[in-house]
DNA sequence: GTCTATATACGGATAGAC
DNA sequence: GTCTATCCGTATATAGAC
């Protein structure tokens, strides 16, 4: 469990983080998320007060860590930056295509419902942009890129990302994710 | 007017076009659609039986004629193919950042949206993309680029605009638009 | 910490008069 | 073609008992 002071705030924003991942902020309802986690009827807005907006906030950045932690695990075992993006990829649009086919690695949904409707959810949403650009940064510095290079190449890596990705799950076809990792591996060593 | 039949229906529809791309569908409601194009209030469902699912399909085809015909005015004007396509990616992001703050050039949102809930939608914003996909595929065949080398291309190129327009909208910042607008000239003239 | 009941609003949709 | 009234479901949120 991540964030949890007690087991059933914990239970709570797990299960909202992946309705909200799925089914985005305005699909998904308090009570389903209450129905879903199990957890007693009464208690969500005891663990949270300010209801729906701070559920929302703080299970974008649960998404936003899964996804990290996801990304760093594959980059550990790639040394060579280039290898481990593509390869990062290539797993990702695997989990998509076979394991859940509705979930998603990306927070695009999140971040542009609320963009223009709650400051607080975009900012936070850019946040977890920036945190996954920082972890490419690092991986692509320490591959040899030089801090400007790199700076450049992570926010695009992002961006194609989840751009490839809203395509392919919108044809259901994992082609344009698939060709973005030969691409980016014929992109990055060019640099 | 784009496909209207009668006055009152076009009036609603590219009402509509503008509600959806801008909120996304779950965030915009019939009432305000209504409300909003000044129509008369009791012939929604006349013009629409449907309800919304046959509305927002209708306003989906509009907004992504619109992106469309907006592309290709670009692309009349810049005979190089690359040239062009960054041009309308430099464009698309003055307009975003400038003209209407809250206007997206994109219907990532409606595709995320909808594609697990609606196989109809879901498919028309497929649709969509391989109609740009399509535009962009032509140009770069008009400018020389071999058949194969431009299927691939035009498919990066359309998922690149919509994932760097996620990012730099959710930011705020025209920087991830502009600096894609750079790389997909080198990349392109790689190839 | 948890529960029930409820307030209040708005969503999409329909019926039937005009 | 348009209008009004209304049905019904669901949404978020709150009050107060336990």
């Amino acid at each position: 469990m991540i964030n949890s002071k007690t087991e059933t705030r914990g239970l709570i924003l797990n299960t909202a983080a992946v309705l909200f991942r799925n089914k985005g902020y305005h699909a998904t309802g308090l009570n389903e998320i209450i129905r879903e986690s199990g957890a007693p009827k009464g208690c969500l807005y005891y663990h949270f007060p300010q209801g729906k907006e701070q559920l929302a906030q703080e299970a974008i950045k649960v998404v936003g860590l899964e996804i990290q932690a996801k990304m760093e695990k594959v980059f550990q075992v790639y040394e060579d930056p280039v290898e481990a993006i593509q390869e990062f990829i290539r797993q990702s649009t695997e989990s998509i295509f076979t394991r859940a086919e509705d979930r998603r690695f990306s927070v695009s949904l999140l971040a542009l419902e609320t963009m223009n409707m709650n400051e607080n959810l975009r900012q936070t949403c850019s946040e977890v942009f920036s945190d996954w650009e920082e972890v490419v940064y690092n991986k692509l510095c320490s591959g040899g890129f030089s801090t400007e290079t790199a700076r450049s190449c992570s926010e695009m890596v992002i961006a194609m990302i989840e751009g490839a990705m809203t395509l392919s799950l919108t044809k259901r076809q994992p082609e344009a994710l698939l060709s973005f990792a030969d691409w980016a591996g014929r992109l990055l060593r060019q640099q």
